[in-house]
RNA sequence: UGGCCCGUCGUCUAAUGGCAGGACACCGGUCUUUGGCACCGGCGGUGAUGGUUCGAAUCCAUCCGGGCCAACCA
């Protein structure tokens, strides 16, 4: 058993699953997963969370993942891909040490399996054509029919397929199908081909076969070959399930077998994923290569710069769900800042130079002044040196001639902080012919070394710079968002539209930037911030020593800039930031609000309506049902939906005839307790049932703990009356006995008394709900609800 | 249209019959040599309607909405 029993924090329905599990030893405590990619293209943002899912939850519960490459189709894969994921992989932080598993190992396993299938009848050999695989499979709607070969005895489906594997046939000579149901209503269970003939050169296995097995034939056994546990996958394979679990079980693996468990798969905001969508944006050259970082590759994170422990945490913030959804990519920048934040050292760039002259500080080298390279907040240590001199930039925003309110930068006459240097004061305005200003001449106030002010005065700004004469050239290129609004949609509907929805803002490059020359000196790989403008570091191709390229790996979160947007007339083309959210179109009133005429609310369904036409015996139960025995439409309704619910609900009013109280039992307890088992399949019969209602009617317990008693006659059977006594359910209305307990209740909970004193009535539920747990649920609700009131109100 | 899955603040996600909570976003404030960070406060939700229950986001029913399935892909 795990050591991590009780520790482990169940933060989704799937690490509750895994919990439950370990703790009742299903699988003598093993955890195994395994992160299963096929090698056909790229990792993206998607597979983070499918990898951090399965890594995580191994980690945390002390078993071991795999990494398993799906390679079962010789057409797609690649060896480039394998290179590639196991390096992106690395990267994001993830050693998967000697488990390292191909499916294209398997290969001999898989044939084997697949015979034991023929041996046992539940396989054979179809030499239908494709087309005619396909049209014999029927429709969602409609059921398929046989193929003609399916009656094949099984020394001749051996033959045949041995024959296959021998490649003695052409591509699509024969299949091997599974013998299950044509008429299933899950298509995938129509008699799913299991293997196929295809002449193909595997990455891997070369020539060794021309038979290769189709996923839902070799993915399961490759879990079970492995000694997988749980097998996680996202929710487009819900259907697969069924086939999962009969491929086991027909092969002949027991309990404890692998488990397929479903989640939903992760889509970001104006994000494109998909191989299919990614494509041709590089062909079309769109986007530099499938590192470009506007993309949601790994390789594009990786390129432009983002810490992969952003992208960790960014999955842990997402959570695990089976609802479909889609992350605002705010929360990606995010957990990309929060990483940033408490790591990057901070240098000064200005993007947009404007120059500026300080007319009373000498000409000349100047002076170099110590700059730390974190803020008070951040707790690390270091600085360097900040040449400092007559001729500066500053950056072009940071000065207005007529500034907006509110404006805290330079302006004429006033006053703004070098930041780490000296206050200036703007003095004059230089603009050449057109107007536009090309210089600002300035004083500087050398009594502000450093950037302290001696006198107290206050200056609201501080603005970045960098020496003119020492300051280094770079190239910056910042993204946006690679789309226009709408491009999910158009994922789904056509790729190749794609391209016409490229942002051209999506990549901006600036030529002429300017960096304080410490910059020189740090390793390639360091990610700063640039006060005030975001976090940048060099791109690791188009860097170099000599040529300085810097991407942007997110802007900071800008309150003035988004201040400004709104109040300015601002055209859409004026959003600066990846953060700006795409505006969100109006969405249609939903469903729910009820418009014109209110429909009238259907009581019975048609399909039971129906049954009952079909069978007239039905029709007089439901006609019995609501008139002579009072119950409601829809009771009746349910109630005489099949002979084998209509019996059991008689036999139950044997033992007690109230109708409404047995039917209420019926399809709503009961009904929920037994999910898909069938009434004819339970431990009890309709006299327990009843004998159930008698006893709550009677007193003896109360209706919340018969609940708790159904629930255990559904999981093993036994009398009502026994149980009551066995789980000790007797009904405690004794007042004195109540009042002691709720007095208990009450002085633990003394906040929510007064909560509930002030007008917050809905406490009740809680305290209630605490005498009810601290009687075992053996208390009478109604009398605890009674005294609990009265006692409240004193 | 048959089967299956899913509907909780703008967006994700908790609550497993008993206080609808958290994160991001947004708004306001405090602090500040980054209009960053941090801190404080605010906004805002159980798709609808019935039923069961002392009590329903949770169980039942009907409706509405979304998704998946008819490859010899995975």
């Amino acid at each position: 058993m795990s050591t991590n029993k009780g520790h482990t924090p169940a933060r989704d329905f799937i690490r509750q699953i895994v919990k439950a599990d370990v703790e009742s030893g299903r699988y003598d405590g093993r955890v195994v997963t395994r992160f299963p990619p096929e090698p056909n293209g790229y990792l993206h943002v998607g597979h983070v969370k499918a990898i951090s899912l399965n890594f995580g939850i191994a980690e945390e519960f002390g078993g071991r993942y795999h990494l398993r490459f799906d390679d079962t189709n010789p057409e797609s894969e690649d060896e480039e891909y394998v290179l590639s994921m196991q390096e992106d992989i690395r990267w994001l932080g993830f050693d998967w040490g000697e488990h390292l598993y191909f499916a294209s190992d398997y290969f001999g396993q898989l044939y084997h399996f697949a015979e034991v299938l023929i041996k046992k009848g539940l396989a054979y050999v179809d030499s239908q054509s494709g087309v005619e695989i396909r049209e014999s499979r029927g429709t969602v709607t409609e059921p398929g029919v046989d193929s003609p070969y399916r009656m094949r005895s099984t020394e001749e489906n051996l033959d045949l397929f041995r024959r296959m594997r021998a490649c003695e046939f052409e591509d699509g000579a024969h299949v091997l199908r599974g013998k299950i149901d044509m008429a299933s209503p899950n298509m995938l269970m129509r008699d799913p081909v299991l293997y196929r003939i295809r002449h193909a050169h595997h990455y891997r296995q070369g020539d060794e076969w021309c038979i290769y097995p189709l996923y839902d034939f070799a993915h399961c056994l490759e879990d079970a070959i492995e000694g997988v546990t749980h097998s996680l996958c996202s929710i487009e394979f819900t259907n697969n399930r069924e086939i999962y679990d009969w491929v086991l079980e027909s092969v002949g693996f027991e309990e404890p077998r692998p488990h397929q468990y479903e989640f939903a798969r992760l889509e970001i905001q104006n994000a494109v994923l998909s191989k299919r969508s990614i494509l041709p944006l590089v062909e079309a050259g769109a986007v530099s290569g499938w590192d470009d970082p506007r993309l949601s590759t790994l390789r594009g994170f990786r390129r432009r710069g983002v810490p992969p422990e952003a992208l960790r945490n960014f999955v842990g913030m997402v959570g695990i769900a089976r609802t479909e959804s889609t992350i605002d990519v705010a929360k990606l920048d995010f957990a990309i800042r929060d990483v940033l934040n408490d790591s990057a050292p901070r240098v000064m760039a200005v993007l947009d130079p404007l120059k500026i002259v300080l007319s009373n500080y000498v000409e000349g080298p100047g002076e170099v002044l110590e700059a730390p390279y974190y803020p008070h907040d951040v707790p690390l240590q270091g600085s360097r040196g900040v040449p400092f001199a007559r001729e500066l930039y500053i950056e072009r925003a940071d000065f207005a001639e007529n500034p907006p309110k509110g404006f805290r930068r330079l302006v004429p006459g006033g006053e703004v902080r070098l930041r780490y240097a000296y206050v200036i004061r703007c003095e004059e305005v230089v603009k050449d012919a057109e107007g536009k200003i090309v210089e600002l001449r300035c004083s500087y106030d050398a009594e502000t070394r450093g950037g302290d002010t001696p006198d107290g005065r206050k200056v609201k700004g501080t603005v970045q710079w960098v020496s003119a004469q020492h300051a280094l050239d770079a190239e910056v290129r910042l993204y946006e968002r690679l789309f226009l609004d709408g491009a999910s949609q158009a994922e789904q509907d056509e790729p190749v539209d794609l391209l016409a929805r490229v942002n051209p803002k999506s990549i901006t490059v600036i030529e002429g930037a300017k960096i304080e020359p410490s910059v020189a000196d740090d390793p390639d790989d360091t990610r700063y911030q640039f006060e005030r403008t975001g976090y940048f570091w060099r791109d690791p191709v188009d860097g170099s020593v000599e040529r300085l390229v810097f991407n942007r790996i997110v802007p900071l979160k800008d309150s003035w800039g988004r201040k400004t947007a709104k109040s300015a007339p601002a055209s859409p083309e004026s959003v600066s930031s990846s953060t700006v959210m795409p505006v969100v179109a109006e969405m249609p009133t939903s469903s729910g609000g009820v418009k014109g005429p209110i429909r009238e609310r259907p009581a019975v369904s048609e399909q039971r309506a129906a049954a009952r036409t079909a069978d007239p015996s039905l029709a007089a139960r439901f006609e019995r049902y609501s008139t002579e025995l009072g119950l409601s439409i829809e009771h009746a309704d349910l109630l005489s939906a099949s002979h084998a619910t209509g019996d059991f609900f008689e036999a139950a009013l044997q033992a007690h005839a109230e109708p409404s109280e047995v039917a209420a039992w019926m399809v709503t307890d009961l009904r929920g307790l037994r999910g898909d088992r069938a009434l004819a399949g339970l431990p009890f019969g309709g006299e327990a049932l009843g004998a159930l209602a008698a006893l709550v009617a009677g007193g003896r317990v109360s209706r919340r703990a018969a609940k708790d008693v159904l629930a255990r006659m559904v999981e093993q059977g036994g009398d009502p009356s026994d149980l009551v006594a066995e789980m000790g359910l007797e009904q405690v209305d004794d007042h004195e006995a109540l009042q002691s307990v709720i007095s208990q209740v009450l002085e633990a909970w003394p906040d929510k008394v007064d909560d509930y004193r002030a007008g917050k009535k809905n406490l009740i539920g809680l305290f209630v709900g605490e005498v009810m747990k601290a009687t075992r649920g053996a208390a009478d609700p109604n009398a605890v609800r009674g005294l609990l009131t009265t006692s409240l109100e004193e």
